[in-house]
RNA sequence: GGGGGCGUAGGUCAGUGGUAGACCGGCAGACUUUUAAUCUGCGCGCCGGGAGUUCGAUCCUCCCCGCCCCUACCA
């Protein structure tokens, strides 16, 4: 029966650019135009022998009229099932209520929806539905669909964004046979012919800045990256960050960029740097605030914390702050934990967070001028940490010291300290200029662009249980 | 992984210890300017699954499955 249907459709026109043309159409008057469009059924209305159909498609809607008086098969379009796929030509009106029109002559079915697209005014509400059938959620929702256009759309401009300033983009390794650049569980696979296992990348980081001792002084790569943890709405195991190295550059550089880059891609989206998220304004123009993370701990906590505190001492602060300690946990962690805990939560931002203790940041830099202290920042943006970037580690022997203080937290049972990659220690040998490195997660960002309170509103196809029992 | 909530028709939901309903969709019909069109008719359902309590369970109890939220790790 499908070869009842064509193989091809000579569309002429779109909703969108027809609604845009023919914005000044009078009310009852006709165009001249005969166009051919395309989509999909989403309502009807029939009466007696005249008949209006709305089409949706992926540009807008548009209203197809047909008669008895003028459409072919009338009585056949009028049984038309919501949902089903026609092309339809004719003249281009607006009828005497004001709906720009086709005023259809011809039509041809080109797809039946033997399943129906739910409820016509409230879409599909089940999450479940929507993120397993998510062909169907973005007919009965529109802001799933414009949630996943605004993902794309983000993405186009951040490249745009990144190639007008001279980046280049690569891609890498998803195989790879140490797993780093970040402290997360990794998926582990085998390869048959190796006879080897395998890690599916946590971070883009390590190949990229190898890419930069060969030369390549601005890079960047947009990437998928699995982490075996749990979910949330805020995390997917598969994620995509985007993250970029600039030779000769530090981390002020890398928030001047931050900064930057989100204005543009929020202008170039959303026509404006003032976001509205969970009801809320952000206004993401630059400059963002800067605020070290011992200045945003002792304004939400008054409580002035330093690294040369006695263990116990930041022990019992953290105790009296109610966060949790472990016994391992040296003072940068301590420090960390109670960022985390007590102010994080209740920032909104747009901020950067200044100056992470190095204990726990084993890619980054030395403080210039603060012992202990590594130059990186996170973003925190809507409440939500938007990335992560520092002044490069450089050194080998102490990216070296680094590594190995990690598989010692290993041995302890830490189960996502960071390996030792030999190679990258060897690249690092070669010679790495400064550098100054950013990651953001994109994820996030088309959140933030598209309103979204979870991630999976922005990923076509989230992670999820395997479906049970037999599709129905 | 721990704590809480939810699961009724294709969809959105209501409901009761006596095996079930509304609206939308679907099907059949009426209607020449509709906008979630309207009007008439039709229920299309193992009330998530299993066990128990009961004369009788969709409703009460327990177990399981699934989903959501919070929490933990993180972007």
């Amino acid at each position: 029966m499908d070869e009842s249907y064509p193989y091809r459709v000579e569309v002429t026109a779109h909703a969108g650019e027809l609604q845009e043309r023919f914005s000044a159409l009078l009310a009852g008057a006709g165009s001249g135009e005969v166009v051919t469009v395309a989509g999909r059924v989403m309502l009807r209305r029939e009466m007696g022998k005249l008949a209006f159909l709305t089409m949706v498609e992926w540009t807008g809607s548009l209203q197809l009229f047909a008669a008895a008086q003028w459409t072919d098969r009338f009585a056949e379009l009028k049984k038309l099932s919501l949902g089903d796929w026609v092309a339809a030509s004719g003249e281009v009106v607006r009828t005497k209520t004001g709906e720009l029109s086709v005023r259809v002559a011809s039509w041809e079915l080109l797809a039946k929806a033997r399943r129906s697209f739910g409820d016509k005014w409230h879409g599909i509400a089940d999450t479940d539905t929507r993120y397993r059938q998510r062909y169907a959620d973005m007919w009965a929702n529109p802001r799933s669909r414009e949630a996943l256009l605004t993902r794309s759309r983000a993405v186009s401009a951040t490249r745009r964004f990144l190639e007008g300033r001279g980046f280049v983009e690569v891609e890498t390794p998803v195989f790879q046979v140490v797993p780093g650049g970040a402290t997360a569980r990794p998926f582990v696979t085998h390869h048959n012919a190796l006879d080897m296992d395998l890690y599916l990348r946590i971070a883009l980081e390590l190949h990229l800045k190898r890419l930069v001792v060969g030369g390549m002084e601005k890079v960047f790569e947009i990437g998928r990256v699995f982490r075996n943890e749990g979910l949330s709405p805020r995390h997917n195991p598969e994620f995509t960050m985007l993250e970029l190295y600039q030779a000769y550059a530090d981390y002020h550089d890398m928030m001047a960029l931050t900064e930057e880059l989100v204005a543009h891609v929020a202008r170039e989206v959303t026509g404006g740097t003032r976001l509205d998220c969970a009801g809320r304004a952000l206004e993401v123009a630059p400059p963002w605030e800067r605020a070290t993370m011992l200045d945003l701990v002792a304004e939400h906590t008054n409580v002035e914390l330093s690294l040369d505190m006695p263990l116990g001492e930041l022990r019992s602060k953290a105790k009296s702050l109610e966060v949790p300690v472990e016994e391992p946990w040296g003072p940068g962690k301590l420090v960390l934990e109670i960022y985390e805990k007590t102010t994080e939560p209740h920032l909104w931002g747009p901020v950067f967070v200044m100056d992470y203790p190095k204990e726990v940041s084993p890619l980054a830099r030395d403080h210039r001028s603060k012992p202990g202290f590594v130059e990186r920042f996170e973003p925190v943006v809507a409440g939500r940490e938007l990335g992560n970037a520092f002044s490069e580690l450089t050194d080998p022997d102490e990216q070296r010291a680094n590594f190995e203080a990690q598989a010692k937290l290993r041995v302890a049972g830490d189960e996502e300290a960071m390996d030792l990659d030999e190679d990258y220690v060897r690249a690092l040998e070669y010679g790495l200029p400064p550098t100054g490195g950013l990651g953001i997660g994109v994820d996030r960002l088309a959140m933030l662009l598209s309103g979204s309170e979870a991630i999976r509103e922005v990923i076509a196809f989230p992670s999820l249980r395997k479906e049970a029992g037999p599709i129905s």
